[in-house]
DNA sequence: GTATATTGCGCAATTC
DNA sequence: GGAATTGCGCAATATA
C-alpha cells in the first residue's frame, strides 16, 4: 500500500514561539490562508525565522534553514524509528495483556471446578462420618446391655441442611 | 484552539502515489527537496495533480484549491475530532483490560486460598474417617460377644440436601 | 454516496 | 545530545 505523505505544521495556539516553518527554499510560507467565508480564524502573521541569510541571527548549519539540513533530517529518521518501535511495543504490550485475561480466565474456572469437587468430596465424607459417629453412639449402647440412656433408635432424619459452609469472604 | 496548518512533504522512498497538495494557491509544490550531501535520495518529480488551472482536472469546489476550502477545513476538524474520540477509547480500553488483570489476580489467589483449605479440611476428615474405621473394626472383634453385625436401626434418612455450598461471590 | 471509526505515519514536545 | 513516549494532525482505509 505504501503510504507516504505530509506533514503539518501546526500553530496550534500560537502563544509563545512558532514552531511553523516550511520546507521548501521556494517561500510560499503559506501562513495564513484563511479565506473569506470561515468562521473561525487566527492571526497568523507569525512566521518567525525565515532562514534567508539575510542580517538576522538566523543561525543554521549547513544547508538549508534548519528544516530539511542534513542533520535534520536524519534526526527526523531516528525519531521515526524509534516511534515506530515504541509503537510496536505498545500494541505488543495492549495483546499480551489481552492474552493474560483470557489465561486468567481459564485459570479461574478451572480452580472453581476443582472448588467445586473438593466440596461435593468434604460434603460425603461429612456425611458419612455423622453416620458413623451415631453407629458408634448405638453400639456404645448396645453392648453393654444395660443401657443407662434413653434414646434408642435414634432416628436423626436430618433432612435439614447440614450445610457446613466455609464462605471466606475477604 | 483552533489550530492551522500547512504541510510540506516529505518525499521519503516515495514509490507508489504522491498525494501531496500544497495548500495555498502560490503554486510550490515543493516536491523533493532534498538537498546535497544527503545519503538517502530518491527520484521525486512525482507531482500527480498540480491544481495550477492549467489543463488537468483540477476540479476544486469552492475556493482555493480542494485544500484550505472550508468544506475541507470542516472535514478535517470532524475526522480530528473522530481520531481524538477513538484514540481516547482505546487507551480506556487498554487500561481495563490491564484492571482486569489484576482483579483476575485476585480472584485466582483467592481460589488458590479456598483450595488449599478445603484440601486440608478434606485431608483431616480422611484420617478422622479411617481412624474411626480402625477403631471399629476392633470394636468388632474385641466385644466378640454380639456386636458382629453393623447397620443397626439406625435409620438416618439423610434424604435432605446437605449442601455445603461454598459461595464466592465477589 | 456521505459520515464516522480505525489505523499507520510523520512531526514536535517532552521525558528519561 | 540520544532514545523513548506522547499528543496531534493528516490521509487512507474500514465500517456504518
Amino acid at each position: 500500500m505504501s503510504k507516504r505523505s505530509q506533514q503539518t505544521i501546526n500553530t496550534e495556539q500560537n502563544r509563545g514561539t512558532v514552531s511553523v516553518i516550511q520546507g521548501q527554499a521556494s517561500g510560499a510560507t503559506t501562513t495564513s490562508s484563511r479565506p473569506p467565508g470561515g468562521s473561525l480564524q487566527l492571526v497568523p502573521q507569525l512566521v518567525p525565522a525565515t532562514p534567508a541569510g539575510g542580517g538576522g541571527k538566523a543561525k543554521m548549519k549547513k544547508t538549508s534553514g534548519d528544516k530539511d539540513s542534513d542533520e535534520y533530517r536524519q534526526r527526523r529518521e531516528r525519531n521515526n524509528l524509534a516511534v515506530k518501535k515504541s509503537r510496536m511495543r505498545s500494541k505488543q504490550k495492549a495483546q499480551d495483556t489481552q492474552q493474560r485475561v483470557n489465561e486468567l480466565k481459564e485459570e479461574n474456572e478451572r480452580l472453581e471446578a476443582k472448588i467445586k469437587l473438593l466440596s461435593k468430596e468434604l460434603s460425603v465424607l461429612k456425611d458419612l462420618f455423622l453416620e458413623h459417629a451415631h453407629n458408634l453412639a448405638d453400639n456404645v449402647q448396645a453392648p453393654g446391655a444395660e443401657g443407662a440412656s434413653p434414646a434408642h433408635n435414634n432416628n436423626n432424619n436430618n433432612n435439614g441442611a447440614c450445610n457446613n459452609n466455609n464462605n471466606s469472604s475477604q
